[in-house]
DNA sequence: TCATTGGATGAAGGATTCTTCAGGTTTGGA
DNA sequence: TCCAAACCTGAAGAATCCTTCATCCAATGA
């Protein structure tokens, strides 16, 4: 069922001409300002459609349906954060363990932060959209990033395994989440940062340690 | 606005005679049920009705809409867990600080797994009937039995400070969240209990330590 | 017993929304 | 220039869903 879901959600027709290329650009761009301006209840495909300055049909030329627009969407905004992280573990490689993580999740939390309105309208969309599983892809591609960086790590004496990196980061996700959902000031998510930084850091020694 | 939301969700009849008293508990419990077999997007108000064996005039007469049946399903889950952990403090008071941490967020954990398949459910309806404003009415109960909490500890300089506990909270839940939606098996959920007390434990070590 | 209040019914109104498709417009190459 | 492919249009079909209200049944207590 769940490589059916995902195969609802693929595109129906690929751009050719330039002229569609920005179509498509304008309509999921159009798909997130009707997000942040009317909110999620309220996204209609002919909102979108009318918001990107096209027609319905356009719209469902391009994707079968409301919930693969919105799959999409939010993909690339996973992806964008994921890359983020993903640059900052490896510019952070063969550095110290707690500035490696450091690095880590200050790039997380400015990733989010950059658009946070847009993470906090994805995240009241997320549930419809098969949230969990691209959260479990960015959980997997984020973890992968984590665990090569912790390797070069040159003052632990084994890195931590691969369950407990996993639950580092959906906490730090997690708290995240409720931080933006709460309309966190920007002056909280800084101190925030820090904090998260420092839970991290003590779980990561206390996973390394442990593992003699 | 946040008070007319609220407003909005009362119910609007209060039970009096004990056959009503019947019918609401078997309403939200169809809820419930239709939520796990039919999934959110096609929880229908009729539907419920029919689950519950009444009709959905009755289920009307005592929720004013939709979301405000919803709201109060959700509401009984987060005071439900919001329970455990209060309990769970307060009989942990005194102890050692690593301790209490583990006893507090083992409630939390085995809270949720009791019903993890309602939590799943709800976790997808959440977004839709102010499940955020839930959420920080929950942090603010779970926070102020922590914190009361702590400040019995014998092992620390100084209790910390409201907002380390607060992201603490918020990691612990997230956590918990990803592990549930991605279904986690048992014995998954089993190995991250003992995770969740190391990481809440190594923070609060830290979070106390620092704050001299 | 009987009147009053509480409780239950469910067809129908009213409103949206998603999605299609037959037909028109634009583009790019031959 | 001309044609086929790529694109776009938007009214209309089809399907749901939420919610109400006029009406009937049950309980309570005087």
């Amino acid at each position: 069922m769940s490589i059916h879901t995902i195969t609802a959600f693929e595109p129906r027709k690929t751009p050719i001409q330039a002229r569609s290329t920005v179509t498509v650009d304008a309509i999921s761009e159009a798909a997130i300002q009707v997000l942040l301006t009317h909110g999620a209840e309220r996204l209609t495909t002919t909102r979108v459609a009318d918001r990107a300055g096209v027609s319905v049909g356009t719209l469902y030329q391009y994707y079968p349906n409301k919930q693969s627009l919105l799959f999409a969407v939010l993909e690339n905004h996973f992806n964008k954060v994921a890359s983020r992280v993903e640059a900052a573990c490896e510019s952070a490689c063969h550095k110290a363990l707690s500035e490696m993580i450091r690095e880590m999740v200050e790039a997380f939390v400015d990733a989010k932060m950059q658009r946070a309105d847009i993470s906090v309208a994805l995240y009241r969309v997320a549930a419809d959209v098969g949230g969990p599983a691209l959260v479990k892809q960015f959980s997997q591609r984020t973890r992968k990033a984590a665990e090569t960086m912790l390797e070069t790590a040159p003052d632990i004496k084994s890195p931590p395994d691969k369950f407990a990196i996993e639950i580092m980061l959906s906490a730090m996700g997690g708290a995240m989440r409720s931080l933006l959902e709460s309309g966190a000031s920007p002056a909280t998510v800084r101190k925030a940062r820090e904090q998260l930084v420092l839970l991290c850091q003590s779980y990561m020694a206390a996973a390394t340690a442990k593992r003699v």
